[in-house]
DNA sequence: GCCGTTTTCGGCCCGACTGTTTTCAGTCG
């Protein structure tokens, strides 16, 4: 997918022009391009062949043009000649908190600046100090910036922010005189990665409530505290922003910082078109202002219905809203099962009886047990005597529990060899409940040889889920590369399901990709991948990603009844 | 550079906070 490559481009011509500063609603409109193609569902490639680059938002005439040359000649020569004006390093340095463009054109101007190395060599000559506007605390806080900068290179994973955030608000659902508090922004929105964190309070003494909050333990470092507004950094580094609002704009405000921005930069054109004004503080006519205490009833006073978080990316929800079209999303308490688990028998921490135990507290009416193949020697995939063990000792503790539930399901995960085939003999997985294939190994392969691969597994009639299809871990390993579009069909065809992976270095597949395999018709089993008893939980990972997919339990067959899934488990038509 | 049921031209969010000023500029969200 050239997405990201186009995504990058138009961002970075987006900083020059911010930087140059002569006409900054050009760069916003970079920007918002860049951010628009990375939310993108579809390949650019394709919607360039179909003619409909300029459905995408933000992109318009020329932007669609450059799109077209990138794919024609991989250059888009406006964009380079724009990039050539300025150091690609100095642009690099806007990633910095506090380092804007105008302090960096300064910079730039005043003692050459083009690169990190120089930056941090002149912030301690000491020679800034000299410069008028420069004082003592704005260069500390560049050197914040820069600490920052460096820590937050990686934004944390979903799967280990919300856990924190949600110890956090408890916090402060405690501090004396909050009378409610929220989570917002990409938080709020359950982005696989996230920034920083955004809260909002309601209380009747806002700053009380705030100086109480930078006081809480697991708060490092003040950045600022005012009457409405604090931002602390925590142990670990994360960002915390948290506004105080009045009762009467909550709803607005909760609105409005919980964003996307793109989402509301829609909805306020929509409100503008129908002479309304909106901002955090509620929804205005003229100076009147009509309404803002609920979220629900602001959406309603633009004419659009409420919709959970999740979708607010602006990625057509609101179209959807306004037609009534807008999806019915799974829930965690959808879920009847998982399909997608490990224990002592391969790199599981928690033993079989544990993990059963536990699937049964979650309340689950089933959970497969799926270990790993051979192949993956160092997780110590199971052979056949060791498969047969685990057999036996599941047959054991059916027995024994009865009809308690949840029901064990047998089943393995197994590995997809580099050919396609898999990593049992047919014998051996016509034996299992359950195949979770997927791929460990030779990630490297070129687009149709992986293609070609994927669709080899898919064709084995015993295989019903393709497990973590793209194999990306988040910060760490880069999707594989195939022809999506080739292999979701084939899934669809040969009645595979498609996993979204809770782990949280996993979230696998994307949200975007869930959304464009959903459109083509596809089936998913969200799972959580548990290597222990507790990691169980993570499945709920999973469902926020599915639900920023647009997918509803109907389509997810791990939300069905034992009988419905058993039956199609059964695959009848391609025995 | 995008966008359009007030517009094909003229908008495009603007309020809070900080720091260095003495009335404001820069940054952020």
């Amino acid at each position: 997918m050239i997405n990201e490559e186009v995504a990058n481009i138009f961002e970075r011509v987006g900083r020059v022009l911010s930087y140059k500063g002569k006409d900054r609603f050009r760069a916003l409109a970079y920007e918002r391009a860049a951010r628009s193609l990375r939310g993108l569902e579809g390949d650019l490639t394709t919607m360039a062949k179909a003619g409909t680059l300029c459905d995408i938002p933000g992109i318009g005439h020329d932007l669609s043009e450059m799109i077209d040359e990138y794919i024609d000649t991989h250059h888009i020569r406006r964009c380079e000649k724009e990039l050539s004006t300025i150091p690609q390093s100095l642009i690099d340095l806007m990633d910095i908190p506090g380092l804007g463009p105008k302090t960096l054109l300064l910079l730039h101007k005043k003692f050459h600046i083009e690169d990190f190395e120089g930056f941090k060599r002149l912030l301690d000559s000491g020679s800034l100090l000299k410069l008028r506007g420069f004082g003592e605390k704005k260069i500390e806080n560049l050197r914040r910036g820069i600490k920052l900068w460096l820590a937050s290179k990686q934004r944390l994973p979903l799967g280990v922010a919300l856990p924190i955030a949600e110890r956090l608000l408890a916090d402060v659902q405690k501090i004396k005189g909050v009378e409610r508090a929220d989570l917002a922004g990409s938080i709020r929105r359950r982005r696989e990665t996230i920034g920083d964190l955004d809260m909002l309070v309601i209380s009747n003494n806002s700053a009380r409530v705030l100086r109480e909050f930078t006081k809480l333990k697991p708060v490092d470092e003040v950045l600022s505290l005012g009457e409405t507004r604090a931002t602390v950094i925590l142990e670990g580094g994360l960002q915390v922003d948290v506004r105080a609002v009045a009762r009467q704009s909550y709803g607005a405000a909760l609105q409005y910082f919980t964003g996307s921005k793109d989402h509301n930069v829609h909805l306020r054109t929509l409100a503008h078109a129908k002479g309304l004004k909106i901002n955090e503080y509620g929804v205005f006519r003229g100076k009147k202002r009509l309404r803002g205490a609920s979220e629900s009833a602001f959406y309603r006073l633009v004419g659009v219905p409420l919709m959970p978080p999740e979708l607010r990316e602006d990625r057509g929800e609101i179209e959807a809203a306004i037609e009534g079209r807008l999806p019915t999303l799974i829930e965690v308490d959808h879920l009847r099962g998982d399909l997608h688990a490990h224990t002592l028998y391969s790199d599981g921490r928690s033993s079989l009886a544990e993990m059963v135990e536990r699937a049964g507290t979650l309340g689950y009416e089933y959970i497969a047990i799926t270990d790993h193949s051979p192949a993956a020697r160092i997780a110590h995939g199971l052979d056949r005597r060791r498969l047969e063990d685990k057999v036996e000792e599941i047959e054991r503790l059916r027995s024994r529990r009865g009809k308690r539930r949840p029901r064990i399901v047998h089943g393995a995960e197994v590995d997809i060899l580099s050919d396609g085939r898999l990593d049992y003999p047919q014998d051996i997985l016509s034996q299992l409940d359950i195949v979770v294939a997927s791929v460990h190994s030779s990630f490297r392969q070129s687009p149709d040889r992986m293609t070609g691969r994927l669709l080899n597994a898919m064709a084995n009639p015993f295989v019903h889920v393709l497990a973590h299809p793209t194999t990306r871990l988040i910060g760490s390993r880069a999707p594989i590369d195939f022809d999506f579009e080739r292999v979701v069909e084939a899934a669809v065809k040969n009645r595979v399901a498609l996993e979204i992976n809770g782990q949280p270095y996993r979230l696998d597949l994307t949200d975007t990709l869930a959304r464009a395999a959903k459109e083509a018709g596809a089936l998913f089993a969200i799972n959580s991948d548990a290597h222990s008893a507790s990691q169980l939980q993570d499945i709920r990972y999973g469902v926020f990603q599915a639900r920023r997919g647009w997918i509803e339990s109907a389509s997810v067959i791990n939300a069905w009844t034992w009988a419905k899934l058993r039956r199609w488990l059964r695959k009848p038509m391609k025995r």
